[in-house]
DNA sequence: AGCTATTAATAAGC
DNA sequence: TGCTTATTAATAGCT
């Protein structure tokens, strides 16, 4: 249908080609619409030209999505299904691990023992008892370190106190007297802290801390999926 | 073009809509080949007529998939994304939640501790403290129980065993005497179990338990998501 | 983007 | 459905 016949093979000029998909796809649009007016059915129409030029055309009736569901019903071909139920199968997977995870700790807080036999409990119990040397240990060595910044933290305090003091007896040759401590080596704070003194520190507690990212040892939430 | 000029409407006469369907769904079908074939574009063409029934056209060089993921892309609308986007956020709620189980159970076990300050130190300490006194007790339970157990069956055992030798004395009037322990409280099996006795019991080693329902106390792969 | 000679599609009938 | 054919519709090549 034009000034000569052609033959049906990819049309090589560029310029060309764009003309003809140009006129082509308002025809096909056009043949989709009739049919969808003359015989009353359902059309969806994709088209991507070879430089990437997308045009649609889907029956008024529906939309494009109506037209994919329907299509995947009808030639069973999951589009989208595989890619799903791989997720949904990662997903159950991850709850299954959360679920044990979270049953491990509270079996660590010494709740829901009773699924376990004697050489669990034992396990438990000896895992426990080295867990609790190392974060005693552990706890330890962060107070002395505490300390000896706390104690350096004096020292530096004392001499700049007594660097001053002597700079204003330089000045004004009228001496004055600070209150300083001279025994910057005080273990009592660092020894409450080690006997658990609510008295210095009280155990932060962090009751709205959210679920994600509190430690909060002793009210772990494990309810949540 | 055809015998007479046709207006685009809804063809009333079932018969001659299906027809026409026909006979138009071939006409547009080689259409869409064709712009696929001059134009080297990618044509999904899909069809459902008035009565149900299915055909579609995908250009040779895809498939119907991908052209629906292009057009997603394109058009923007999303055909399943909403969906998707939904799970594949709960997804990485879980593997946060997930991580910090992890995370949890390590420092339970007195591993990566260094994150924690003095007073959550202290806390985990507490509460492992009283775990282990409770998994103490509950083990302490279990060896009473089972001990219990074991001395109804001994006894059992040794009724039966008696009321046999009876029966037996009875029958050939020939007293047989059989090698029965008399004494079924025997406890040292229960203190031997209570002290970890190896000897006895060596703690269940679990070393190709799949990942999901192991509690290998003391040996709990944290390192997979 | 328009024109038009020409081919292609198809409505109606069998 | 398939074939035929008169007729309309689409469009190739050109401007």
């Amino acid at each position: 249908m034009g000034r000569g016949k052609i033959e049906i093979k990819k049309i090589e000029n560029p310029t060309n080609r764009q003309v003809t998909y140009s006129k082509r796809r308002t025809g096909i649009m056009k043949k989709a619409k009739e049919l969808t007016v003359l015989c009353d059915a359902e059309v969806s129409l994709i088209m991507f030209s070879s430089t990437g030029k997308f045009s649609e055309y889907c029956s008024p009736s529906t939309d494009t999505k109506r037209i994919f569901d329907r299509y995947q019903q009808v030639s069973g071909i999951n589009l989208w299904g595989a890619q799903y139920e791989k997720m949904q199968n990662t997903l159950n997977h991850l709850k299954e691990i959360n679920r044990n995870l979270r049953r491990e700790i509270r079996q660590r807080m010494g709740e829901d023992l009773d699924g376990l036999d004697i050489n669990e409990l034992r396990g438990l119990e000896q895992n426990l008892d080295e867990a609790l040397k190392v974060v005693r240990q552990r706890k330890y060595h962060v107070i002395t370190t505490q300390t000896d910044t706390y104690k350096k933290k004096l020292k530096n305090s004392h001499e700049a106190h007594r660097n001053l003091l002597h700079e204003l007896e330089m000045k004004d040759e009228h001496p004055v007297y600070g209150f300083v401590d001279n025994d910057p080596s005080n273990y009592e704070g660092a020894l409450a802290l080690a006997n658990g003194g609510s008295h210095m520190y009280a155990f932060r507690v962090q009751p709205n801390q959210p679920n994600l990212h509190g430690m909060r040892y002793g009210s772990h939430d494990l309810r949540l999926a």
